[in-house]
DNA sequence: CAGATGTCAGCCGCACTGATATGA
DNA sequence: CTCATATCAGTGGGGCTGACATCT
């Protein structure tokens, strides 16, 4: 056994670490910075990426619950950033499309995103940086699915 | 540009993916499967490498509200797992050590956040999950500590 | 009828702000 | 007096449970 970094850091688990980090997350990103709630911003991205989309998926997507997700979903609605239709084909769904000013609200709060992010993540260069972006897509992908 | 894997996950920035998965780490981390709350397993973990440390310092290590920190303290004080003892170099601190009740209770924790990590890094191999942890402690430990 | 989807009211735990006490 | 440390009360927003409406 090598005497070396293992011993610096011995051995938090990785899901308290990413409770801490992302507390950090929360901490810096003020609606003064982004312009908007950190969950708002994902709504969006993931609305671009995904138009449609029935609230249910959507909330399992992004880890939200699904009641809550409701209530943002009205405040975006109220922000003029996204639009819900019902289905036509199932009219329980509502179907969330992301507004022309709601692209733009994203957009700007994007670059914000990025400066924070560059802050946050200082310590880690680009290829670190995109192997952490995909271990954790992946990790969240791959989850089991069952709950 | 290859249109391979990169067009499938196309630009969700890793700090929303970070609280993404937060999301799901709490949700699994009931206290009737840890045997206590996450941050209380955090806050045990810490002391038992790190005894000493006024709560300040443990506030900062661990990403925590200063003054929530008390209320947590307080009640794994209760719960016989700490003791605060005066600093006799410095007597308005505090030195918060992990009893052998709480070293006991943090091992049992130890063995249940084990399995809900398998359960949510099941997508990842052994390397990933070494890669994962590392890249998240190196963000913690190395973002700009202005704040 | 059951089952799925979305909506809302209410509760609770958590993070923060502000004020206070004690000691360096 | 100042600064640091710790403590606590109060506040606000986030995530949850449960009840309800609508549609398949």
């Amino acid at each position: 056994m090598q005497p070396t970094v293992t011993e610096t850091l011995p051995s938090t688990g990785s899901i308290v670490l990413v409770t801490r980090l992302a507390r950090l997350v929360y901490r810096r990103s003020t609606v003064e910075l982004v312009g908007m709630s950190l969950r708002d911003l994902a709504v969006l991205a993931y609305l671009r990426e995904n138009e449609m989309a029935g609230q249910a998926a959507l909330a399992e997507a992004l880890c939200f619950d699904a009641n809550n997700c409701v209530l943002v979903l009205n405040e975006l609605e109220e922000s003029g950033y996204v639009e819900r239709r019902r289905d036509p084909a199932d009219r329980r769904r509502h179907l969330v499309v992301l507004t022309n000013d709601g692209r733009r609200a994203l957009e700007a709060a994007e670059a914000a995103q990025g400066s924070i992010e560059d802050d946050l993540l200082g310590a880690l260069n680009q290829k670190e940086r995109a192997d952490l972006q995909r271990l954790l897509s992946q990790a969240i992908e791959g989850h089991s699915p069952h709950a």
